[in-house]
RNA sequence: GGAAGCGUGGCAGAGUGGUCGAAUGCGGCGGUCUUGAAAACCGUUGUACCGCGAGGUACCAGGGGUUCGAAUCCCUUCGCUUCCGCCA
């Protein structure tokens, strides 16, 4: 959520930031919450005031009791009803004006950082950065879903029959893989400083909030009405609540944390040939990396993510380039990021594999995630995650990309130590 | 799931209708003393909002109510503890 300070001193250029996802309504939208907010704080104003004066009043009756005065007593509390009344009238106004005010504010996007491209969709992202890996296929090379099944080791029917769609079941070298994936990345994690939590797989209604999946993706989530939990779409959520509600002292920062959770995701209105296979799953295994930064740093902090990222597929093998997300194909809650996606040349398409975001105060404020800085000063400190990494496609990509004439798989150097097998289909 | 009890500042812990944003202790910060440190002593130490300022308002788990006045009384939600039941 926008600052309001941020918004009543740079209201021009919010919304020219705003422009840059192409969000039409910017100008009209924050000019009402700017009307708004001066009238709230008339309300207050006067709403303050008045409770100052009842106030006064109160203690003047309670000490007029104590001395036995009774009748001036008796006199001073007829003159409270229509003060009751007016402050209850302000305050209700106060209730309407601030409801009023955090509508419009909680689905106002976060405004991009000046250096995120205009554009409307994915074609308009700005390739930034392409690995030297050229990968070349045997004639007979097939894509993921046909390996997985002549290799036996992902399950897509038996994932329908105790689940539905988009619930793969992983077997015998397939799951080992699977681990061997998870347990290298979170290795990789904590070398690079970052501790590991395991977090619950289900959040309330606040956190949902917090990091800004809630209201803007209500549907994309799972909810367990009963009990009103949401099964987490990402580990970003339990994570990064983990501070909300909180004031960190300026040694507790940077924060950095990382984390391997299941991730559950509705997907509704998905299909095609972009749901094929492992591309794209109700739920998957991904890890996790969080950061929570002082301001000045965060996009330094931002550069050191992306390289960690680009570190873990080169180490993989993988052909991969790097994408700047232009404005209008970011996520509601970021002020900038970075998608990394790897070439499937059996797919012959490029597959989104990390997104590493920089949200700026934008969820810190949402969270009242605050710290205090060398002067002691209460600040929002700026969050960052990203994906290192998402499973699924990069299991998809091990296969078609290390491929062999022979129908079997390499497994690439860096995770056998961890699936201590060599090859997929080859004793 | 049933019953009872409890929920106060970073922590511990007073406070059961009136000047309580809240005693006291510990912790934190600043200082005196010291070659330095410890101890001792002195001071200071929540958050948010409104106001140019003086200052004011709100917050004692969350929400609602009673009252001129609520941390204190009532209702309700949530959480914690203990006992019983169930159970990996």
């Amino acid at each position: 959520m926008i600052e309001l300070q941020q918004l009543r001193e740079n209201r021009d250029t919010l919304i020219e930031r705003l422009q840059i996802r192409g969000y039409a309504s910017a100008a009209e939208e924050l000019d009402k919450v700017l009307s708004l907010d001066a009238e709230r704080r008339r309300v207050i104003t006067r709403l303050e005031g008045m409770r100052a004066e009842m106030n006064t009043v109160s203690k003047s009756i309670g000490r007029l009791i104590q001395e036995g005065k009774k009748e001036q007593a008796a006199a001073a509390q007829k003159k409270t009803g229509q003060m009751k009344e007016d402050i209850k009238f302000y305050e209700e106004s106060l209730e309407k004006i601030e409801k009023e005010m955090d509508l419009i504010l909680i689905n106002v996007p976060n405004p991009p950082h000046p250096s995120v491209p205009k554009g409307k969709s994915a074609e308009d992202n700005e390739i930034v950065y392409r690995n030297d890996i050229e990968v070349t296929l045997p004639a007979n090379a097939k894509p993921h879903w046909d390996l997985i099944k002549d290799l036996d080791i992902v399950s897509l029917d038996l994932g329908v029959k105790i689940s539905g769609a988009g619930f793969p079941v992983y077997i015998g070298k397939g799951a080992r893989l699977q681990r061997a994936l998870i347990q290298y990345f979170l290795d990789e994690a904590e070398k690079a400083g970052y501790v590991e939590i395991q977090p619950p797989l289900m959040v309330n209604e606040a956190s949902g909030y917090g990091t800004g999946q809630l209201p803007d993706k209500e549907g994309q989530m799972y909810h367990v009405q009963i009990d009103d939990l949401y099964l987490i779409p990402t580990a970003e959520v339990p994570i990064t609540n983990l501070y909300r509600d909180t004031i960190l002292k300026d040694s507790q920062l940077p924060v950095k944390n990382c984390g391997y959770t299941p991730c559950f995701r509705r997907e509704a209105g998905s299909y095609g040939k972009h749901v094929r296979g492992l591309n794209r799953l109700h739920q998957f295994d991904k890890v996790e990396i969080v950061q929570v930064v002082e301001p000045e740093i965060s996009y330094q902090v931002l550069d050191t993510m992306v390289e960690h990222v680009k570190g873990l597929l080169q180490n993989l093998g993988l052909p991969f380039r790097i994408a700047l997300l232009c404005g209008g194909d970011m996520g509601f809650t970021s002020a900038k990021t970075f998608d990394m996606e790897v070439y499937s040349a059996a797919q012959e398409q490029w597959l989104e594999v990390s997104s590493i975001s920089n949200f700026e105060t934008f969820q810190s404020n949402r969270l009242k995630l605050r710290y205090k800085d060398a002067d002691r000063q209460t600040r929002l400190p700026h969050t960052l995650n990203g994906s290192a990494l998402a499973l699924p496609r990069i299991f998809a990509s091990i296969l078609e990309n290390n491929q062999n004439e022979d129908g079997s798989v390499t497994i690439p150097e860096v995770l056998r130590p961890y699936t201590r097998f060599d090859f997929i289909g080859r004793d």
